[in-house]
DNA sequence: TATTAATAATTAATATATTAACTAAAGCCC
DNA sequence: GGGCTTTAGTTAATATATTAATTATTAATA
């Protein structure tokens, strides 16, 4: 590869990574009318069914104001509902309704399917080679 | 590392990485009186002078509707100017005013120290391996 | 227990991102 | 040269991101 390509910055590669994979998967996020964002969020309600509004901040890495607006936008859509806790009268629980859980057999093969299509394009160890050096990035303290 | 946190899809370990580091600069840019997507803008004008306005989009990866935006309120904080090209009456040519070209003695070093302490917290190998890793996908079929 | 500190969710204000559509100016092609 | 296509910049509409401030609750502690 070209040196100078070498020579941007972490920040700039790691925006141009993002640059190149992401429209293959928002593609498929706009078939069923939801945002990135809001993809983030269902994947992981998929797997936890309930959680606290803290919690998916946190999995997903949208910060509580932004969460806010995406949480009501999918509400709306009827995708997920806001419930009190019974223990902490401070949080919301987010859980999924059918109508987002239903949305995980039809996203989930298409996802994984441009999984497989950007895999097959960099070897699979340099793609968990990748995967182990972002972690060792993201142990970095956030200071 | 436990291998859940490598379980991760790319994007978000991408995302992930973002999330750690980009704050430490960000803290230096709002000394400064500007946001990220305009210190990116500067970096660029710092070694060109003067580009068109979609080069600049280009080389930024920020798309032409948003940077319209950067570059209104960077020419309201007077760190750029906006002019006409004589050759292509279409293309707009975005300049560094003195302001704007001040800021560049001011913040690199700062930039430059945080980023020898991300060197210092990954082996400056590890970091060399990633951008390598990073290049390969940006070089992917963004298609 | 009254007070203080910390946490969870939200609001507010401003800046960006995303997609589609639109205008003006080149480029092309016959 | 008139018509067609492409390109550059912009506008519009909606969704997110970012930072600071607010409200309600809970935890901590003297």
């Amino acid at each position: 590869m070209a040196i100078e390509e070498l020579s941007n910055s972490l920040p700039m590669m790691l925006y141009k990574a993002l640059d190149t994979i992401m429209p293959k998967f928002r593609i498929i996020f706009k078939e069923f009318g939801i945002t990135e964002p809001q993809a983030r969020v269902l994947r992981i309600l998929w797997q936890h069914k309930k959680i606290a509004l803290n919690e998916l901040s946190s999995l997903s890495l949208i910060t509580p104001p932004s969460l806010v607006g995406v949480i009501d936008r999918m509400e709306l859509n009827g995708f997920v509902e806001r419930n009190n806790s019974n223990i902490d009268r401070r949080k919301i629980i987010v859980n999924l309704t059918k109508k987002g859980k239903t949305l995980e057999s039809k996203i989930l093969p298409k996802v994984e399917k441009v999984y497989t299509e950007i895999e097959s394009s960099m070897t699979k160890k340099d793609l968990n080679n990748t995967l182990f050096l972002l972690n060792k990035i993201s142990l970095i303290d956030k200071r």
